[in-house]
DNA sequence: ACGGTCGGGACTGCCCGTTCCT
DNA sequence: AGGAACGGGCAGTCCCGACCGT
């Protein structure tokens, strides 16, 4: 038992370290011998956990993804509208995005050119965001004309922006900047018009 | 002056095929001898034109820049509304994203750890948004206690989110994306309806 | 007991696996890892049993060394030629090649540049064979002016080689191939002329 | 020219140099550095004339290849048995065998696992034993029942023995060596003694 | 005694950006 | 402009030891 527990930590040390220098240097740019020694282990500790340098990315997204899911909790909350809910989950993601690392490296992990592919992060959140919109939709709280996979759209486009952004100055994640973007976008997607009956968005 | 000409051919050949390999393999995994390959040049002609890997990524940067202020005009068209440049010059940035290499890899130069500071892209598109949208304010054209520069921001997380989403799944750059962002900002941007009983801001 | 038992089995497992790793790839290609695994064991078990990668090697020569014994039988037989036995000797040895991976890999161990020194198979087959020829030459069955020790060169010469040809092409090793050796090789060892009728080798 | 010359001069040397250190460890211990550093040039100089380590130990084995085509000169002289030609090609190869480290290093790559199938000289030598021997049977110069295939896998076993064997000891190569090897196989491949009372083919 | 998990350190092949000398 | 060469660095692999369970 001694022995799995210590290995599980050195195994954390490892997600850890890399999701830091991941964030820093990028993908391709960082070295395993960096994010070994700054685990404080050695080389040979990192490819027993590790198979090679593509699995640690893994990990890292693994270990974000379940970051990310404890952030969207896994769907509305009851008694909550769906339409709170999203606008929640945007707040607590950016919020995330700046203070924990490992989640901030799962996502950028998904822009090098290296795992494009194979990454999942930023396709889990859309999935979400659009599943979200789909309920508010049933629940008729989305106005006339609005399409919920269009809002998901946008939606997804702004807080990507906004993660991107934050990696270089995280001042974009305040919360006042996602604040400042729901208070432009929220009152068009309500259903009628939020602040006079005529104000129809699409006309 | 043959000689001239034919110099700035290859130099021009360098700059395209560079950005073509760029955004495919991004900054660092590009190698310069796949870029001279692919640009039908020598080795050694490469570095006669470019002193390093850097100044061939700022070479590139510069020429998408120049595609940039094609697009963002110099300003706004006098007898047009400020936003009115402004909707246009979002449409023709994710039109010109969608087909121009050179500024789509100018762009994600931009997010490439080992030029993070360097790169001036979304610097530029940054600072246009926000003097556009300070010139709809002082034309009166957006609505009350709607910050310029809080409304600059959510265009800017937007814009840049589709241009990254754009960059593995090109429909992100459709004018459907954009138009559906709009169609969604835009009322809330401005002027209450109230006053102005028709308040579509893209006639 | 059973814990005696079950060690020799998975000593035993361990040699023949390392044997087969090792005919394929080679002593120094062979991983240990590759080795155990196929053994159906761990690295900690292989270690516990050998002490080094060499420790192994031997042990495989050993096992090897002990089939060769059994070949040659400790010496002549009594009441048979020396040169019969040699000659039988021979056949058996590439029978054996042919059927026996551990005999084949203790052969080719001699070959590895890792080992070339500690390597003792081939030196035990040339000895058997220079022995065996000077018996027969006390027995008067060589003809004149023909040295025992040159003799037994080329023999081992000839049957070296059949080894390693056989290693990557085991027709190499069929009773075809020595008889054949044997064909040409005998007349002119064995007293006084090939060709009489009273000079028959093989009787 | 002068530029030519020096690429020319310093491929050769990382040959040479190849040559001597898969001889004395292998070729896959034998490391990349080790012989660039013997040659006398850079790590990337190797690179640049040789792909990777595979392309390396070709261009030793065409070089090997180039030297046994020098000995065996390309088929029989005219006017001289094909005999002759044999015995004097494999005194020629023993010969060049101990001078020669390219010659020995092409050869010793037929045993290397990782490039058994690739290698080529074992198989051009039996090629031109088993060629001279159809033409020596062509001329009658064959005892009746000696099949030419059957004596050229003889002869091949026992110079490729001798190669072997000599890769450790070179005394296995010297001209008493293959000169023994002659003595006891020649008369039984010659034509029967009756006709010609001194029928050695080595006067 | 026997075996397994975890970790250490060293090394190798390959590749890359860059420079030198024509 | 170009062929040749340089030196450094990376990922991955390997052999091995130390410590724990049974």
């Amino acid at each position: 038992m001694a022995k799995q527990e210590r290995a599980s930590r050195t195994r954390q040390a490892l997600i850890r370290a890399a999701a830091e220098v991941f964030t820093r240097q990028g993908f391709t740019l960082a070295s395993l011998t960096t994010i070994s020694r700054r685990a404080g282990v050695s080389n040979g500790a990192l490819h027993f956990h590790f198979e090679n340098k593509k699995a640690l990315a893994w990990a890292v997204e693994d270990a974000a993804a379940q970051s990310l899911h404890r952030i969207t909790g896994g769907g509305a909350h009851p008694g909550e509208g769906a339409l709170d809910t999203l606008v929640d989950g945007t707040r607590r993601l950016t919020a995330a995005l700046a203070e924990d690392v490992v989640l901030r490296a799962g996502f950028e992990l998904n822009g090098d050119p290296s795992l494009r592919n194979e990454a999942r992060l930023r396709g889990e959140w859309q999935r979400w965001v659009e599943e979200t919109l789909r309920q508010a939709a049933r629940q008729g709280a989305l106005a006339e004309g609005i399409s919920s996979d269009g809002a998901a759209r946008a939606v997804v486009a702004a807080t990507v922006g906004l993660e991107v952004l934050g990696a270089q100055d995280s001042s974009w994640l305040s919360s006042e900047r996602i604040q400042g973007f729901w208070d432009l976008m929220l009152p068009s997607l309500t259903s009628p018009c939020p602040r006079e009956p005529s104000c129809s968005a699409a006309p």
